[in-house]
This record gives C-alpha cells, sequence and structure tokens, in this order.
RNA sequence: GGGCUCGUAGUGAAGUUGGCCUAUCACGCCUCCCUGUCACGGAGGAGAUCGCCGGUUCGAAUCCGGUCGGGCCCGCCA
C-alpha cells in the first residue's frame, strides 16, 4: 500500500492493516486522543492516535501542520454518528499503531486548502510547490495530463504523425520578437526559440508527411494579459496536406472541440448548427454584427444598423455620423444613471464620443435624446432593435471603425454586467475571410493582416491588383466564449505568389530569400498544396476548466512582468559564459 | 511605452472625508487544559518601522510629490 491510494484504496481495506503516507491536513489534539487528519493528492483519510500506543502518541503531540508522515494502522469502519458525511473516507479511520516523522514543515505563506482564504498571486507564485498543494491545482494537473492524452488520441486516431521540430531555431521578420539564443561555436551568431513551428511544418508537407502534429512549445518575448502566457505556451500545432480548401482542415478539426467541450469538459455547445458543425462567419460580419473578429456567441445582443431608419435624421450627433448603430440590452432599463455613465466612459475609452441610449419603461421611451428624434424615427428604432419594456438601446454614431469597437466592446461589458456568460456554455465559431493587408491607421502603410504563409483569394492577379485591401486571405480563426483559441490557413505555396506578396509590403526578392530561404527554396520543388492551423491549447484548457485567468492552469507560470518569482529568472550570468560567448553587456540607460 | 487600480502582523481583510489608531478582526503561530473531533473547543500570549523616500501639518496608515512592486487593460501579440 503505497500514498498514491489513500483514499478509495484504505476505504477497500477495511479491517486490514496499512500504511498511508502523506502531509498534515489538520491536526485535532483532544488532550487523551488526537486525531490526525493525511492528506496526498487523492484526498484526506483521518488517522485516530491514542495513549495506547505510547510511542506513536507522544510523537503526534508534537507534529504540525504539513509535516511529511507514515502511520501504520487498522482500518476500522466508524460507528454511526461518528461518521462524516463530507468527505469520501468519512465513513472509515485508521487506527494508529505506528507513526513515523518522514520531515517537518515550518509554518507555510500560503493556504494549501481550496476553501478559506486565498493567498495574493505573487506569493502563490514564488510559493509554487505548495500552491501546487491545494486539492484544485492537483486536480487541475491531472486534468491537463487527460487533455493531453484527449488530444493525442484524436490526432493519432485521424492519421497525423506526431514529429517534433527544433527548439534552437532562427529569427523572423515578421510577428512576435524573439529570445535569442546566442551561438558559441559560432561567436556572434544567434539560434531564434520558434514563435510557431510554421516553417518546419511546412517543410514537412513538401518532405511528403501527409498529416504532421505536434504538442509544440511556442515563445513569443510579447507583453502577457489575463489570457495569454509570457515567454512560452503550447499549441497544438497541425498541418495537411493535398488540402486547398480550409473547409477540408476546419471539418477535421471541429469535432476534436465539439467533443472536448462535451464530454472533456461536460459543458454544452450551445450554438451548434442544425447539422452538428460549427457556424462560419466571415470577418466582416463578425465585426459589422458583434463588433468583434472574436466575439462571444454564448448571448446575441448584435449590432443593428440603423441608417435606413435615420436616413433623414435632423438629430446633428447621428446626421454627421458615417453610420449609426445599436444594440439593445435586454433588462437595461434598470441600469442606474451612474452605472450608465461607466459605461459611457468606457465607450469614451474605445473612441466614443458620448453614449446616447434609450431606456424603456412603462410604455415610454425615456432619453436625453428623445426630444431630437421623431416620432417615426423612434417606432423605426424600438422596432428595428426589437426593444421591449424594460430594455434600453445604446447607440453608436461615428465612423464605421469606431462604431464597431465601441459596441463591440460594450457588448461585452453589458453581458458581463447582466450575467450572460455562463461558463457551463460553449461558444464556437469560426471566423473566416480575414483581410490578406491592412492599413496602418496611424502610418497609412500596408501590412499583412494576418498570417503572411497564407494564399490569397485570387492569387497573382489578386496581388498586381489596384484594391489591394479588398483581397480576402484563405485564412481562419476559431474562437470559443470571446477567445480566439485557433488560428490557420491555407498556405501560399507558390513561391512567385510569395514574391510578390512581400513586395507589395515593402520586402524585396533579396529579403525574403534570405530570411525564408529554406521554405521558398523547398517550393521549388513539387510543394504539395497544403493548409493547417494551430490550437492555442493552454487558453482552450483555461475555458473548458471555467478560469479566467491562464497562469492557473500552467505549473510554473512567469508572472505579468515575465518574471519567474520562484526561480528568480530571468537572472545575471558569469561572466565566464559572456565571454565563452563573446558577448559584452552593457547596460546604459 | 501609456491608462486604471492595489500595496496595512506569517496569511487574508477593516480602517484611507487627517486627531477617538497606543492600528481592528479572522486564520495561522507559541504556552497550558481537554478521549470523538473533523474549519474541534477553552484559557492566555507573541507578532505591523501601515511598500519605500520626501513634503504639508500642532498631528499622517489617511493629504501632496516622487519611487518601487503587483494586477487588469491599450499598444504589442495570433
Amino acid at each position: 500500500m503505497n500514498s498514491r491510494t489513500l483514499t478509495a484504496e484504505t476505504i477497500a481495506k477495511t479491517g486490514q492493516v496499512v500504511e498511508v503516507r502523506g502531509w498534515v491536513n489538520s491536526r485535532r489534539d483532544h488532550g487523551g486522543l488526537i486525531f490526525v487528519d493525511v492528506r496526498d493528492h487523492t484526498g484526506v483519510v483521518q488517522l485516530v492516535v491514542s495513549p495506547e500506543s505510547a510511542e506513536a502518541f507522544s510523537l503526534a503531540e508534537t507534529i504540525r501542520d504539513e509535516y511529511v508522515v507514515a502511520a501504520k494502522g487498522t482500518v476500522k469502519e466508524r460507528d454511526d454518528g461518528l461518521k462524516n458525511t463530507h468527505i469520501p473516507t468519512g465513513g472509515i479511520e485508521i487506527f494508529v499503531s505506528e507513526l513515523r516523522l518522514l520531515n517537518k514543515s515550518e509554518p507555510l505563506p500560503v493556504n494549501v486548502h481550496d476553501d478559506g482564504q486565498q493567498s495574493g498571486e505573487e506569493l502563490r507564485l514564488k510559493y509554487r510547490f505548495l500552491d501546487l498543494r491545494r486539492p484544485k491545482m492537483q486536480e487541475n494537473l491531472k486534468k491537463r495530463a487527460e487533455y493531453y492524452r484527449v488530444l493525442r488520441s484524436y490526432m493519432d486516431g485521424r492519421g497525423f504523425t506526431e514529429i517534433t521540430t527544433p527548439i534552437l531555431a532562427n529569427s523572423s521578420p515578421e510577428g512576435a520578437r524573439d529570445f535569442l539564443v546566442p551561438s558559441r561555436v559560432h561567436s556572434g551568431k544567434f539560434y531564434a526559440l520558434p514563435q510557431a513551428p510554421q516553417q518546419f511544418k511546412q517543410l514537412l508537407m513538401v518532405a511528403g508527411v501527409p498529416r504532421y502534429y505536434q504538442i509544440a512549445t511556442c515563445f513569443r518575448d510579447e507583453d502577457p494579459r489575463a489570457d495569454r502566457l509570457y515567454g512560452d505556451f503550447y499549441q497544438l500545432d497541425l498541418e495537411m496536406a493535398f488540402v486547398e480548401d480550409g473547409n477540408d482542415v476546419r471539418s477535421e478539426m471541429e469535432p476534436l472541440i465539439i467533443d472536448l467541450a462535451n464530454n472533456f469538459a461536460n459543458k454544452e455547445v450551445v450554438n451548434l448548427q442544425d447539422d452538428g458543425t460549427v457556424r462560419r462567419l466571415t470577418y466582416k460580419e463578425a465585426i459589422e454584427v458583434y463588433g468583434s473578429d472574436k466575439p462571444d456567441l454564448r448571448f446575441g445582443m448584435e449590432l443593428v444598423e440603423l441608417s435606413d431608419v435615420l436616413e433623414n435624421t435632423e438629430f446633428g450627433v447621428f446626421k454627421n455620423a458615417e453610420v449609426v448603430k445599436a444594440i439593445c440590452v435586454k433588462g437595461g432599463a434598470s441600469l442606474s444613471r451612474s452605472q450608465i455613465d461607466g459605461f459611457t466612459e468606457i465607450a469614451k475609452s474605445e473612441g466614443a464620443g458620448g453614449l446616447a441610449y434609450i431606456s424603456y419603461e412603462n410604455g415610454e421611451a425615456k432619453s436625453p435624446i428623445a426630444k431630437f428624434l421623431s416620432e417615426s424615427e423612434l417606432a423605426g428604432i424600438k422596432e428595428k432593435t426589437g426593444a421591449v419594456d424594460g430594455d434600453a438601446v445604446f447607440f453608436g454614431a461615428d465612423v464605421r471603425v469606431v462604431v464597431n469597437k465601441v459596441l463591440g466592446r460594450l457588448r461585452n461589458e453589458f453581458a458581463e454586467h447582466f450575467d450572460l456568460k455562463d461558463k457551463n456554455k460553449v461558444a464556437l465559431a469560426w471566423i473566416i475571410d480575414f483581410p490578406f493587408y491592412e492599413k496602418d491607421e496611424k502610418t497609412g502603410k500596408l501590412d499583412f493582416g494576418h498570417n503572411p504563409f497564407s494564399m490569397p483569394k485570387g492569387g497573382l492577379e489578386a496581388i498586381r491588383g489596384d484594391d489591394k485591401e479588398s483581397i480576402i486571405a484563405d485564412q481562419y480563426d476559431m474562437v470559443m466564449n470571446g477567445y480566439e483559441i485557433c488560428s490557420g490557413a491555407v498556405r501560399n505555396y507558390a513561391p512567385d505568389v510569395m514574391y510578390e506578396a512581400f513586395a507589395t509590403v515593402g520586402y524585396e526578392k533579396d529579403v525574403v530569400d534570405q530570411r525564408f530561404g529554406a521554405m521558398i527554396n523547398a517550393f521549388k520543388y513539387g510543394a504539395p498544396p497544403h493548409a493547417g492551423c494551430a490550437f492555442g491549447i493552454d487558453r482552450i484548457f483555461m475555458v473548458l476548466i471555467g478560469e479566467d485567468n491562464i497562469r492557473e492552469v500552467v505549473a510554473f507560470p512567469k508572472n505579468g512582468s515575465g518574471v519567474d518569482v520562484m526561480m528568480d529568472s530571468p537572472n545575471l550570468v558569469d561572466d565566464a559564459q559572456l565571454q565563452e560567448l563573446s558577448i559584452k553587456v552593457d547596460i546604459t540607460e
């Protein structure tokens, strides 16, 4: 008998002598009788230490919380009235004959119990090895291992070959900042940790691998967020040869995500289509209807365009706007003035001039702007937005991008306020047809909208055309409850289209050859058409287990400043190490 | 790089319109008592330069300036 089976097997061995090992979860000293709850990753079991075992008893008097102990004794069913129905082992207890102290512990700086007070995140991260003792964190670790098994078994079952690619790779100009690794042998040169195995997996397609996947470590030196880890994170990275239509990848992969939601996480996928597939939304639709390219579809609250209703309006704010749109907030009439002020501030922070609204109560439309609108306009607004008594309608009137951005943000904020984000539900969508190029609002410079390796619809002809901003990339994202969880594309495997695509944003042929030489070169030797994608598996797992912060799903995450406060990393290195690498550190500030 | 916000015993919080704060509470810790508890109970005790520096004031945890650190967001990132 060992500690791995503390809970279940102990119960099974009622009447027998067992030895259990674990940490002292709590100790209740009654003077003449001492109870000790021993905990391991499976749960707790109660030890009873009586003076009859003199040695064990005197030791039990000295032990403290989180001491590491081994106890030998007889498992006995408790008498009626002494059973604890709150824990699985509450029906039994172990009458200790031998107690051994395996190690002591100082009082803990963080709480290791799920109930009660929880320490601040900084302390939890500093003492992560203790924080992980909490049953919930133990559960998350085990659950994550199970999650990996589901991913691998799905991919293996679909004929994908798992292939690992180098961690020491090359810097690439597009995308995130790289982590650089100096080369000792080739002084002055650097490796870069891969932001994704993008080029390697495309090379594998040229190599004749029909279907590749990898649970890949990706490295990006960009500022983190609650849903974005600093430094390293994991992707389920995959690529399929002889695929010319992104739907082939989407159809191949979406059953996995649906299955994870339904069967792994026991959540309901609320917005599947009649045939059981995931809804497809174009980028443009997503932006126009939900004000976001990663809309949370657990709730409606769609953006409604009111341009026709307000075609001849005399109200200056609406009249002078490029477009007027609105969202109808169910129950919004209950919002107080100060709450509306709060939402107005949010709207302003997104670039709105203010936040006009109409509140519907007792058959009346109450609004600071009602007096500027005609009867027919008011009626039109109510009809178009579907507002009924108790609702409120909020307006955005500005240039189109700003209106969509503002209302998209408000849509999320209102959903938060009215508790529409049900954690037991999962809403999925594919966002497709992203713009290939996007113009930088400030500089006016054209740049890749998303991934430069995706195939522009219309090929060479489209790229050479005049209307570059209307070119659609064969590129797709999957969104889950407002989080982007996957990004993929049908790849550009034609060297001439590749050169042209890069040339449009200012990268000449020699630069492309230098940066993506291996890939471009490979494409000259019979590259099959191919497509793929990569799922952010930390983020998906976060949503599946109902966490709001991605650090909760990783054993040893960095904090928001990219620091591992437990290991004190990053850190200085020896001069000798630097010398060997021909590196001089000169910090001037 | 920018915005917002937080920093008070080992831990979590209260106090923050300046004085009633000689800083409150809970958990934890220490000593003693207790043979059926399971968040055991009872009696007693220790533990805080209120993140740091400076200023205003008769008086600062509280106001002001700076600084350091955390969190969320924008930028950035897929």
